[in-house]
DNA sequence: ACAAAAACATACTAATCGGTATGTTTTGTG
DNA sequence: CACAAAACATACCGATTAGTATGTTTTTGT
């Protein structure tokens, strides 16, 4: 039972990779059999069909990735100015899973898919939802202790960061390149500023 | 030589609105031609192929389009504050030609076009450096005139802004419903007043 | 060791894709 | 009205698509 967990495993970090670059309607099966040297009686063996795969690639592989990566950096509670900031830029600066011309997986993911399978809305839905309320809860914490306005609105001011975010990483897709996360990085923090 | 043109037209128009749907990669030329009543030949006269059309829908419909919607208010020069939000206010919640369902058609086919034509992030580059270029003269007006503070960075202010729009943009497909535009539209308007 | 189930391999299929070849019809112009 | 070019129509094509049918091999529990 090891070593087909393993060859499922490999399809959907292969997988991933693949669409995460070239996008999911444009990575065909038959791409994905070629780079992971899978067959196709074995890729239909653990999923189902396309589509299943895709809600694995995010349930198994985004989400944990993702919630370390969103979630995990929150909990060691400090300045909320700083603390935010750090974990923006270095999702957007040094985060080596994610790609500036490739833009946010799960941003990419919904464009492309919510129109196509209801089941891929659920699930990125899922991991959004996740952020917000951690994000949230963060900001929480803090106006208790203090350490940001009372006057905040913690769910509002966590919205209009994650929509700076997913809406940057567009901007670094589009033009390709990481400078322009610069001036963002710059502005949040002034933003970020206007809290305490 | 006038119904050609409308021939053309109708094409662009009824292709833009599937697209706008459906996503690029999913709209096949059948889907055109069955929605717009127009055979393969005359499609085939009218554009070299499919990424030329979807370069013309660019060029010569979101262009024009979002121009007028993002451009043009801020020609009427008032008070920036206001000013800007209503225009993002009208984007969201008002502009019928944008669906919160579908996104923004900017920001759709950058996701998805991005990695697979190079043409479509020149066109789509095109559209929003008028976009930030627009906005930020603004900004500088607005300094010059003490509409806000001398020490705001306009080109940082309206790129943090437009990321934002984009960003909510993309949670509004995800969740397909305004009712996320409503706090963004508060910690917006809380944003913009710190500007002053 | 052995049977049964799990895991994988190969060959195929029907449908759909973007695009083309080769027409016919419509339109503008002298 | 003629006739050439523009505009459109029809029939087709090779490639690719997701998915299946039918195998063989490997692993596992007993």
């Amino acid at each position: 039972m090891k070593k087909a967990e393993a060859t499922r495993l490999n399809i959907l970090q292969k997988a991933f990779e693949l669409v995460y670059e070239k996008g999911y309607q444009t990575t065909s099966i038959d791409d994905i059999l070629a780079t992971t040297q899978v067959t196709k009686g074995a890729f239909y063996y653990h999923f189902k069909n396309k589509d299943e795969m895709g809600i694995a690639i995010i349930n198994e592989l985004l989400k944990p990735i993702l919630t370390s990566s969103f979630i995990e950096p929150l909990q060691n509670y400090k300045n909320p100015t700083e603390t935010v900031y750090n974990l923006i830029h270095h999702l957007l600066m040094e985060n080596d899973f994610l790609k500036v011309q490739h833009g946010c997986p799960v941003a990419n993911f919904t464009q492309e898919m919510t129109p196509w399978n209801e089941d891929f809305s659920k699930a990125l839905n899922e991991i959004s939802q996740q952020w917000i309320k951690s994000m949230t809860l963060y900001f929480e914490k803090a106006k208790k202790n203090g350490l940001i306005n009372t006057s905040v609105n913690a769910k509002r001011t966590t919205l209009f960061i994650m929509s700076g975010y997913w809406g940057i990483r567009n901007f670094g897709k589009l033009e390709n390149n990481k400078s322009v996360y610069l001036p963002y990085l710059k502005e949040l923090k002034n933003y970020l500023e206007t809290l305490k």
